[in-house]
DNA sequence: TCAAAACTGAAGCATTTACTTAACTATTGA
DNA sequence: TCAATAGTTAAGTAAATGCTTCAGTTTTGA
């Protein structure tokens, strides 16, 4: 589950965007209607629901409907998952420069 | 500089590609060049240099051409500004289910 | 009851993406 | 010197993206 290619794909493909990440920003605030998200957007509401789909198919955001009225909150793990494989690279490559940072001591210790 | 929207859009949408990304992950065990990184990739080197490309506009990864070998390496600062925001977001939500988790613990006393 | 509110879905369109192949330019090692 | 190596660039293409408009469907409040 965790590391899955598609699932970051569709993670990060989901941040990519300024107007998705705006609806995350929001959303990080509390729930929202699909409207209440639409409303700071400079677009048709029907745009706004294209963007929720792919915001929601990425597992970040979650809905359900009552009555007519659509609520939308984040999905605390799914942004996780993003935040673990970049906290992974961040790990591999300061180990990495710690290694080349003892290596580089011991050179300058064998003069 | 930090949270410039253009500038994640760039990074994300680097991210969003399994091949980019294992062309990072390569990168984050340390330096490579244009063949080394395409190694591993079914696709022709042409399209790893456009994946590069992509790669170096989002500033997450930086090159050098010595004679006939460009030698790729990470910016590690660049990834820190996609784990910042995620971050932020994480502490915005995390924050809001504090106040409530307060709220909920005081409705109860007033009972 | 019935118009307004809150979406939803389909079709169309311009742009971008992720490749491909092919032709090209430097560098280098024997 | 000169063929192999390492990469670059351009052109073409199929599919995906990010919108739009328009025509629905449910719900709901007066």
């Amino acid at each position: 589950m965790l590391h899955d290619p598609a699932q970051l794909d569709l993670m990060f493909q989901a941040l990519a965007d300024p107007a998705r990440r705006q609806m995350v920003e929001r959303l990080s605030r509390g729930p929202a209607s699909v409207s209440q998200l639409a409303e700071p957007l400079a677009m048709s509401l029907s745009a706004v629901v294209q963007h929720l789909n792919v915001l929601e198919a990425s597992g970040l955001v979650r809905t359900q409907k009552i009555g007519r009225v659509r609520t939308c909150q984040i999905e605390p793990k799914a942004l996780s998952a993003a935040e673990t494989w970049i906290n992974e690279r961040r790990l591999a490559w300061e180990r990495r420069l710690d290694r080349l940072g003892d290596f580089l001591a011991e050179s300058k210790d064998e003069t």
